[in-house]
DNA sequence: ATTGAAAGAGCTACCGC
DNA sequence: GCGGTAGCTCTTTCAAT
């Protein structure tokens, strides 16, 4: 899991096992293996030449947010105040760990953030770090209910 | 993995356990068990009870997009035509692969979808198809740059 | 809840094809 | 690049506390 590095294009098999990896994380080289219809040894290299290329960029637990108590989800478009100023905002927000994702948009706003808080009081808090923090105009979009995510798409 | 059960509140090794999972979600319980200072059953037992507690909710590898095809990401906020109708549009959307996740918001748009495509052309007809199965209209802002993503923030 | 130990399953490195 | 084996690690289960 180093960095990404030459990239040829995934053949059938690979996006098998990208497809497995992404529904479990866990998977082990023999149920890959069952499924793609290989050796354990084939599997392995094939995984490990998937993790080098940056294609699979690493594995993680799935958690449900309101359960580790952060009870409000919204997304964050923020705008540069002053736009004569150099704009490095996702690099001054990055360590603000309420911040799950962060975009660049072509649209009204500069960037889309997507943010988990305990509380609409806490949102409070958060937004006022963000607009210090990054000099930006934030507005926010409150998640009322997430009907699912984490779903991915592997073409062909 | 069955169903959420009860829940009471978490522990400070449970997060410390949640943590290093959301960070690493192959880690071995024994890696698990040397940070969280306790042998490698009682970790076991503590990561099933997240688990069918439904904090932990599955295990899924990272992928980056643009390594699988698809090259083109984007918000898509969408809102019924007519306000009359059940408004099931998150089940009405959700066989459509290309959307990673769906959520209702409020804000001026009820729903907000994100979506990968290979190309301009293929968002092209994908709108078109979300607009003809959820009778919908939609307003898509195009992501440019993902600077970070699918970071969790456990609090305490 | 936690521990330790034993048995089974999985991972990795190496080798021949 | 694929398959197979050997050695080691990890997981699972269970009795005991």
């Amino acid at each position: 899991m180093t960095g990404p590095e030459e990239c040829p294009p995934l053949d059938d098999i690979d996006r098998v096992l990208v497809r497995e990896l992404v529904a479990d994380g866990r998977a082990t080289l023999a149920q890959l293996a069952a499924t793609a219809g290989l050796s354990v040894s084939a599997v392995q290299s094939r995984v490990r030449r998937l993790e080098s290329r940056g294609v699979v960029t690493g594995y993680t637990a799935r958690i449900n947010p309101e359960s580790v108590g952060n009870m409000l989800s919204a997304f964050v478009a923020i705008t540069p105040l002053d736009p004569s100023q150099p704009d490095d905002a996702p690099a001054r927000l990055e360590h603000i760990p309420e911040i799950e994702s962060c975009y660049s948009v072509a649209g009204e706003d500069s960037y889309v953030l997507l943010v988990h808080v305990a509380s609409a009081r806490a949102l409070e808090g958060l937004l006022q770090r963000i607009r210090t923090a990054a000099d930006v105009k934030t507005r926010s979009t409150i998640i009322l209910h997430k009907f699912y995510s984490d779903r991915r798409y592997i073409p062909e």
